[in-house]
DNA sequence: ACGATATATGAAGATTTTTTCATATAAGAG
DNA sequence: CTCTTATATGAAAAAATCTTCATATATCGT
């Protein structure tokens, strides 16, 4: 199986591929937090919100610093926001329907306008 | 819990999150192909192919159009290439040893780098 | 209509990931 | 040193996802 990009992708997409761990990213979006701070906002236990951390400190989408006994948690914009930023412009055109992808049935009907050369430029 | 972006977000890197699917859409990268070129390039089960092409398609990270019995897939690349980009610059400077991310004791000791004000700038 | 080719689908078993709970570690306050 | 607060960790159960195999559908050429 050919795999270059694919190979060393499979850790940075599975680490932002869970509802908790994204939860996390958009809330430090407003500045860091300490653990228990972003468990108290998430309405999640603070085991469940350390074992989240980790993979997200380890794939480097956010950053650690300890403050007395906290560690406060900030988010690595530098990446996250051109990845969101992307994120937004696919599915303000691709995914109209509130951030859900289109269904079958719409996609179809998409792809009828498309061949009537109306709205998409093909690639 | 908290939830916007996150919500919305959570179909588009699941997608992404899958070591075949990014494996296609890296393959796709050179242009378009039909379902049994993509198995046999990537030594993949033609249903392995199919079941991974149907999300992909779903979230609009390609196109298809008929050609004959064949069914011919694109990549999507106004949106796959910033996304691409974006990891390939990450990984470059947070991801040094090919790919992989750094350890944690990599990380603790890139984390003194910063710390001596010489590698990176802190957001 | 028939056979061959191309692709899709369903469902089960296998695998991976997540969640939870109990507990460990670590550091500051007194 | 002990208590408290903040965070991390391990492991088992639960949930989600993947893989595989058998089979369905669809189209083309004859």
């Amino acid at each position: 199986m050919k795999r270059n990009l694919s190979e060393t992708c499979y850790d940075f997409f599975s680490t932002l591929a869970n509802p908790t761990r994204l939860a996390v990213l958009e809330l430090l979006r407003d500045g860091p937090k300490n653990v228990t701070d972003i468990a108290n906002t998430l309405n999640q236990e603070q085991s469940m919100i350390s074992h989240n951390l980790k993979p997200l400190e380890r794939c480097r989408f956010i950053f650690s610093e300890r403050r007395k006994k906290e560690h406060l948690y900030s988010l690595n914009k530098e990446t996250m926001e051109p990845i969101f930023k992307t994120f937004v412009y696919h599915s303000k055109k691709y995914c109209p329907t509130r951030g859900k992808c289109l269904t079958a049935d719409q996609l179809r009907e998409q792809k009828r306008k498309d061949a009537s050369g109306t709205i998409f430029v093909t690639h």
